[in-house]
DNA sequence: TCTGACCTGCGA
DNA sequence: TCGCAGGTCAGA
């Protein structure tokens, strides 16, 4: 559930508050979220260091404590929470980091399908395709990432090995909005088309940041509140109601067993 | 390229 | 009680 759009909102939250801090102790749960370190090793590499920064590409949020760079995927319903108040459920806590100015920070996951790295040296990420909110996401590199594929759009919107942060709820908007059908394949979309899509990326990706993403179930900020993109979404979860376009129902589908939400008469 | 498994809470 | 939500990955 969380896309780029949410884990930049959290990333730009934790930022302010934790930069400088230092990990003064960390406690870890024994869950299958930890992938190449084991959660005692975890928080014993991590205490005494200060975090320098926290960064995002894609779905990853990157705590980078100088020599040790904490990558956390959030999966579907990861969160970080400041403090116990909204939110919280102590028994899906599975990290605890406590800071020398008393600070707390919390890793909730309530599925456990997000993932924790531990590197030595900065991840490059070089699996992962383009983040849509860099300088690489020109119309050019899209152009031609789209030209390389026969793939079903949609698919490849949410492909992280082409583009990286997007998901489920945004790939059904981005297409709305640049009115092209989810059935159609990559090669076979027009100039102007290609050019469309391209700008509805950027759209609905920034209009989601500003509302502080899309709470449709777990997702929350840090401080424990609800985004609320979720009232601006067209498409999404908004079966057999009016298309804000034409007043058509929208119309849902099963793709690659994932929900496809769309207008048949105005995405063609 | 597609499907199922992982996982838990929620609503029908 | 069961289906659904969906990000990722392994396996068919």
């Amino acid at each position: 559930m969380p896309e780029l759009p949410e884990v930049e909102t959290i990333r730009r939250q934790l930022l302010p508050i934790y930069r400088g801090e230092i990990i003064d102790r960390v406690k870890t749960q024994k869950v299958r979220i930890f992938q190449n370190i084991a959660p005692e090793e975890f928080a014993k590499l991590l205490k005494g260091r200060k975090i320098l920064d926290i960064t995002r590409y894609g779905k990853f949020c990157i705590f980078n404590c100088g020599s040790a760079y904490a990558v956390f995927h959030l999966g579907m319903s990861g969160i970080f929470l400041k403090d116990k108040r909204d939110s919280f459920h102590p028994q899906h806590i599975h990290i605890q980091f406590h800071f020398s100015t008393g600070k707390e920070l919390y890793f909730q996951d309530v599925r456990k399908f997000g993932k924790v790295w531990l590197f030595e040296e900065q991840p490059e990420f070089d699996k992962l395709g383009i983040d849509p909110t860099t300088r690489k996401f020109t119309l050019n590199n899209f152009q031609k990432l789209l030209n390389l594929r026969q793939m079903n759009i949609k698919f490849l919107l949410m492909n992280q090995s082409v583009l990286a942060g997007i998901g489920n709820i945004y790939a059904n908007e981005i297409l709305f909005n640049a009115g092209i059908s989810p059935f159609r394949k990559s090669n076979d979309l027009k100039e102007e088309e290609i050019a469309g899509l391209y700008s509805s990326v950027r759209l609905i990706l920034n209009q989601a940041m500003k509302k502080f993403g899309t709470s449709y179930s777990a997702y929350r900020t840090v401080s424990g509140e609800k985004g609320k993109n979720q009232r601006f979404l067209k498409v999404y979860q908004r079966t057999n109601q009016e298309c804000y376009r034409c007043s058509n129902p929208i119309k849902k589908i099963v793709m690659g067993s994932r929900s496809t939400f769309y207008c048949e008469n105005c995405q063609k």
